[in-house]
DNA sequence: AACCAACCATACTGACCGGTATGTTGTCAA
DNA sequence: TTGACAACATACCGGTCAGTATGGTTGGTT
């Protein structure tokens, strides 16, 4: 399942979200993406079969940074508060060392493409909505298991859901990275909003 | 300080921020819009000077709608925890309220333009800049007051409050009205959230 | 050596879109 | 009646950009 993808793949991968992250995936252009690689058209068309699909396939890379995270320190044997934590500490440490990637996921997640469907990339961008809904079932189950167990406060399961979700993502609209920035900072950041957005279910 | 908008100037800014929510604010065209209103671009033109000015428009009347909801039941006599509650709650529910505005700001959130200034209209962007950072100091006020006062927990005041605003608005991502929706919808959602919120702070 | 396929550059097109210049209509005041 | 101005519509221009067509270059295989 996990694609080998080539040298120059992610490097035409990287360059696109850095130019989707500073003009916006609307405004930048391929050419733009091209001239910060030091090429052009060409080697993106060759790789890629249209924007659209290279905007997907950022977004699929943004998905399964978080997931390769998250899904490991899933243990069934600790509480729910406990596995929480821990997840919630991942999943802001992930998106604070690959920022680019997560910015794009965002910017799109409240427009709907009601213009250019595009027919032939319909299904791998079922693809990313698949692998977002299972990753968002990861956090679910955790939920569910703690109202249940009366560790997490009982109350709109959804709603619940993704405002954290939308909380643990927020670093992408407010965090900007600084030089000499103590090295800690991310895992400061990752602890203090695990901690409150564990505090917020309980 | 508060304009007349005109009533022609009212209905465009609400059909702006409608195609702005479907399409995206770059990829909606001043045709689309004009074309949603029954008109042409000579409308739409006659009282915008650019479609950066009316973008701004739309976010300027986003801010000042919030502004208007929360503003009022700040009390200073009460306490930090009280005072924030009914801030959020209000908040929560103005954002719920007009939806199409909202999200027009939480798309611009993250991209930074590079690319067209604009000189001519850098002002207005300021304007609205500068509103927007003065709502962000009401809830600034309240959380400083209430870790003074040992009613939320000490913490990193920053990012404190930028996830907290986020998490606030995290609606405009996941919300979509519903017809045939209970009336107290907006109210059960605002009130879980403002209560999450706080949650999140102690 | 001959060949071929992956890889990429160059040059070009068609469509769309922001902005402008100009014409048309209604309204109101003098 | 007549000017004058606001509120639009119409027609058009220039630039940008996604996408394509084509040709060149390299490395590996037979």
């Amino acid at each position: 399942m996990s694609e080998k993808t080539s040298k120059s793949k992610r490097q035409i991968l990287d360059a696109a979200a850095e130019c989707f992250m500073t003009l916006g995936a609307d405004v930048a252009s391929i050419d733009d993406i091209a001239h910060s690689l030091g090429s052009t058209k060409g080697r993106i068309y060759h790789h890629f079969a249209s924007k659209g699909a290279l905007v997907n396939a950022v977004r699929l890379r943004a998905t399964m940074i978080t997931f390769d995270a998250v899904s490991p320190v899933i243990d069934d044997a600790k509480s729910p508060t406990d596995n929480f934590r821990a997840m919630a500490y991942s999943h802001v440490l992930a998106v604070l060392g690959s920022l680019r990637y997560h910015k794009v996921v965002l910017q799109y997640h409240g427009a709907r493409r009601t213009k250019p469907i595009a027919t032939p990339e319909r299904s791998s961008v079922e693809k990313v909505h698949a692998l977002r809904k299972e990753y968002e079932n990861l956090f679910r189950g955790v939920l569910d298991a703690g109202m249940r167990a009366g560790e997490f406060k009982d109350q709109n399961l959804s709603v619940a859901l993704h405002s954290v979700l939308i909380f643990m993502n927020s670093p992408v609209f407010w965090y900007m990275p600084r030089k000499g920035e103590p090295e800690t900072t991310h895992h400061d950041i990752a602890t203090q909003l695990a901690d409150m957005a564990l505090a917020a279910l309980c």
